[in-house]
DNA sequence: GCTTGACCTGGTCCCTGGGGCATGGTCGAT
DNA sequence: ATCGACCATGCCCCAGGGACCAGGTCAAGC
C-alpha cells in the first residue's frame, strides 16, 4: 500500500472520538452500533480493542445520526443502511418507514381523539348487551401474531384460505375473529380467524381444527360506524364492563368479533358484527 | 359504613387480577403504575401487600390503557389523570399532547425526507466554507437545557433579556446561538444565547458574563431557506466535514449560529446566519 | 527515558415500560 | 387440613443510550 507516502498516514483511520465528533454520535452509541452490526469500525485492534474508522464511513454515520434523530429504531435504520449501496433502494426503504410512522401517528391521533370523546361523554349510544348460549363447535382456524395494521390483510388471507379449503361445503357458523391478546400498534395478539365447520373438514398445514366448548357469552351488535377503530374500543368496554360480564368473570375463552356481514357490503348504520365476551362460572 | 349491608360487600373491592381483566391492563403494569403514582389501589393490605381497587377506578384504568395504547408516556398520562376531576381540563391536556405528537411527527417526517434528499444527492448547493479569525470577546450569555421545539421561545426570551439589560449600550458583535450539545426532540443541549458586549456590562442573576478566547472558525453563510430545519443540518454537515474543519479538529469551543439578520425580516433567499465551527490546534 | 494528560477500553448502575420466570405467602372452597 | 388459584417480591431481559469509574494506551514535552 502506498497510503503511507506522507506523514498523515495515521489520519487515514479515525479514532472513535474523532469519528464520534465528525458524525455527532457518542462513543457509547458507536459501541452499541458495532455490537448490533449497524456500523462497524473498519479495523479493531486485536490487542488493545481500539476501534478505527475510515473517513468514508462518516457519511454513513451521519445518516445513522440523522435517522436516530428521527427516533427510528436501530433495526429500521439497519434496513436502510444495508440497502445503502443502492441509494434508490435506500430511499425506497425510507419511504416504507415514512408510511409506517404515518400510519402509527394516525392511529395515535385516533386513539387520543377517542379518549377525548369518552371524556366529553359523547359515547352514549348505550350498547344493548345481551347474552346467548353458544353450543360446542368444531372450528377451522388460522392463528398468527401480528400488529393492528396488518389485521385487514390477515382477515382477507384467512377468508380466502377458508373458502379454498371448504370448497362446496358450507360453514356452520359465522366468520369470527378471536383475540387471544391485545392487537394494536404495540401488542401483537395472538389473533385467530375461525369458522365453524362440519366434521368432514380436516386440518391442513395452514389451517388448524379445534373444538371450542359450549359456553355463554355476553355480546352486543355494532354498526359499521361503531366498528371503525378506535370507536370499536367503546363497544369492547361496554361489553366487558356490563353487569352480565362482571357477574360471571373467568372464562378461559378469549373475546371475539362475530361477523354478520362483509364489511365492504354494508352501510354505515347497518349491523356488521357482534362483540362477544365468553362468560365464566 | 352501610356498604356491608348485603353479601356482596367483598365485591366492592377488586383484586389486582380482576382489575387487570376489567381494564385490560396487566398485573405487572398495574404494579408499575402504583409505584409511579399514576394509578394507586384504593387499599393495600399492610400485612399481605394485596392490592384492592374500587370499581369506580375501572374507567380510569381503561383511560390509562387507551392512552398507553397511543404510546403516551406515563408522565403524559399522569398529566391527564391528575386533571381528570375536571373532564374539560383533561380534554384540554389531551389536546396539548395531540399538538406535541403532531409536532413530533412533523419533525420526524422532515428529517426522513431530508435523509432522502441527501441520498438522492439533492443537497448540492455546495456551501462555500471559509475561515476567519475571531478575537477574544466578552460575552453576555443565557444558558439552558431544552429540546428543539422550545428554541424559538428561548431565542425570543434571550433577545428581550439582552436588550433590556443593555439599555442604550450597543453590542459589539452579532447575536449568536452556541450549541454545547445536540438540541432536537431527544437531546436537550445545553444551548447558549450569547452577545458580545463592552466591558461596562455586568452579569445579573439571569445573564452571565464570560470571555471566549480568540480562535479561528470555519463557517458558511446560509439563506433563510437553508436555515429551516432540517435543511440546516446539511449546512452543519458541510462545515463539520469540510477540509478546513477536518484539518484542525479538537477545539474546546462548541459549534454555533452567528446571526446576520432577524429571521422574520429577511426573504427566503437572503443570508440569515453563519454556521460556524471553531477550529483547534 | 519518564511523566503527564488526553484518550481509549470495558464495566457498572440508571432511566422507561414493561415481559417472563422463580420462590414463596395467602385466599377461598372443599 | 389441604388444594389450586391467586398474589407478593425479586431477578434478569429488551432498546438506546447517559453517566461515572478503574485501569490501559498513546503521544508530546522534559
Amino acid at each position: 500500500m502506498i497510503l503511507d507516502m506522507d506523514e498523515e498516514h495515521e489520519q487515514v483511520l479515525l479514532s472513535i472520538g474523532e469519528f464520534a465528533m465528525r458524525t455527532r454520535l457518542t462513543r457509547k452509541a458507536l459501541r452499541i452500533y458495532e455490537r448490533s452490526g449497524l456500523l462497524e469500525p473498519a479495523v479493531v485492534d486485536e490487542w488493545t480493542g481500539y476501534r478505527r474508522y475510515l473517513p468514508q464511513q462518516i457519511p454513513v454515520g451521519r445518516l445513522v445520526a440523522l435517522l436516530r434523530g428521527a427516533d427510528l429504531s436501530l433495526s429500521a435504520i439497519e434496513s436502510v443502511i444495508t440497502a445503502l449501496p443502492d441509494k434508490a433502494g435506500a430511499c425506497a426503504q425510507l419511504e416504507l418507514l415514512l408510511d409506517a410512522i404515518e400510519r402509527d401517528h394516525h392511529g395515535r391521533q385516533l386513539v387520543i381523539r377517542h379518549a377525548q370523546s369518552i371524556l366529553r361523554e359523547e359515547t352514549d349510544p348505550m350498547f344493548e348487551i345481551k347474552t346467548r348460549e353458544v353450543p360446542v363447535r368444531r372450528l377451522m382456524s388460522i392463528q398468527r401474531r401480528q400488529h393492528g395494521d396488518q389485521t385487514d390483510a390477515f382477515v382477507t388471507e384467512a377468508k380466502a384460505a377458508f373458502a379454498a379449503h371448504l370448497g362446496p361445503v358450507k360453514p356452520t357458523g359465522p366468520f369470527t375473529l378471536i383475540f387471544h391478546g391485545a392487537v394494536n400498534d404495540q401488542a401483537d395478539g395472538p389473533i385467530e380467524a375461525a369458522l365453524a365447520v362440519p366434521a368432514e373438514i380436516q386440518p391442513t398445514d395452514l389451517i388448524g381444527i379445534r373444538t371450542e366448548p359450549a359456553h355463554t357469552e355476553a355480546y352486543t351488535t355494532i354498526t359499521k360506524r361503531q366498528w371503525d377503530y378506535p370507536a370499536i374500543l367503546a363497544a369492547y368496554d361496554a361489553v366487558a364492563c356490563s353487569p352480565q360480564a362482571t357477574a360471571r368473570p373467568g372464562s378461559p375463552l378469549s373475546c371475539r368479533e362475530v361477523y354478520l356481514a362483509e364489511p365492504d357490503a354494508v352501510g354505515d348504520d347497518d349491523p356488521i358484527c357482534d362483540i362477544a365476551y365468553p362468560l365464566g362460572n
